[in-house]
DNA sequence: GTATCTGCAAAAGGTTTGCATTTTG
DNA sequence: CAAAATGCAAACCTTTTGCAGATAC
């Protein structure tokens, strides 16, 4: 195979079931012998289920209400062990702090708004032929992209 | 107009003559009232002829040889003046510092070596295309993106 | 029981800021 | 000469790291 580009989610078994998706990654960490701590079972059932794509900040909130001993250092932490299993996507907003999915790990294009922050997924299946392309013409064994839109939504454009 | 999304070389002249390009920005400093001080000249020198994006320390370096009491502060000055007059683009490399292009500041992909950091460009006209397709069916008032694939580069390849 | 994880605090980048001094136009 | 830019150091933010004590398996 030419390259080891992620797959969509029919390959890469990711679901609108978002319970399903947290036993997927729960899986993942038990084939591996990471251990399954509640600090880290609240923090995977945050990013198995939410949509929007939360901060550390955001998601080590959320952990502090069941669990308030928890630390950021703790939450960067497992953020940083599903980054490297796969199972959590990674995407720099280029203001501030990183934002995470953990529903769609695979590479997909993003539009932010530079207004309220919000975040939506956009769907571009020519994507992964662009992709095959580039790496034709480069030479580049492309592995990963990010593809971010920038504007005002419907709601801050007033 | 639907957008403001940025244009093409063609529109936004962009030459490929580095030094013609240095005279637009410095024509867009003085209209704007801003001062043309050596150190000023210096960077600006820098980000318009070089074709590798160079991160703000390296131009630094390259700018303290010719004017050794500059500091990193004002190279960061200057960059972030730039960056609003909209004459150099900031690229995003996720992993350490930003990466500017003074020669072609409007947005367009890049490919990144995971091994060696090299970046080259990449021009595909159909994102102009896309763009406007994520506008129309998100709602958003698109500004700018942001699009950087990553892979190793043949060379790092082994 | 032992390898792994947590939580704390300190450190580590990268970038921004405040302000007194210097310089440009 | 007035407005703007420089240079320095301190401040800032986000993320990482080291390590002693706690915990999962």
């Amino acid at each position: 195979m030419e390259n080891s580009f992620p797959k969509h989610p029919s390959a890469v078994k990711v679901m609108d079931d978002s319970g399903v998706r947290l036993n997927h990654i729960l899986a993942r960490l038990r084939e591996r012998d990471f251990r399954i701590t509640p600090q880290r079972m609240a923090i995977l059932k945050i990013l198995a289920e939410s949509r929007d794509h939360p901060t550390v900040e955001e998601i080590y909130a959320q952990v502090r209400s069941a669990f308030p001993t928890t630390s950021l250092a703790t939450v960067y932490k497992t953020v940083t062990l599903l980054k490297g299993l796969g199972e959590v996507l990674e995407v720099g907003t280029r203001t501030g702090s990183s934002r995470y999915d953990g529903g769609k790990p695979y590479p997909h294009p993003h539009v932010i708004c530079t207004g309220c922050r919000a975040m939506i997924d956009f769907e571009e299946p020519a994507l992964d032929d662009l992709t095959r392309q580039v790496a034709e013409k480069t030479g580049y064994q492309i592995s990963d992209y990010q593809f971010d839109f920038f504007g005002l939504c419907p709601r801050c454009r007033k």
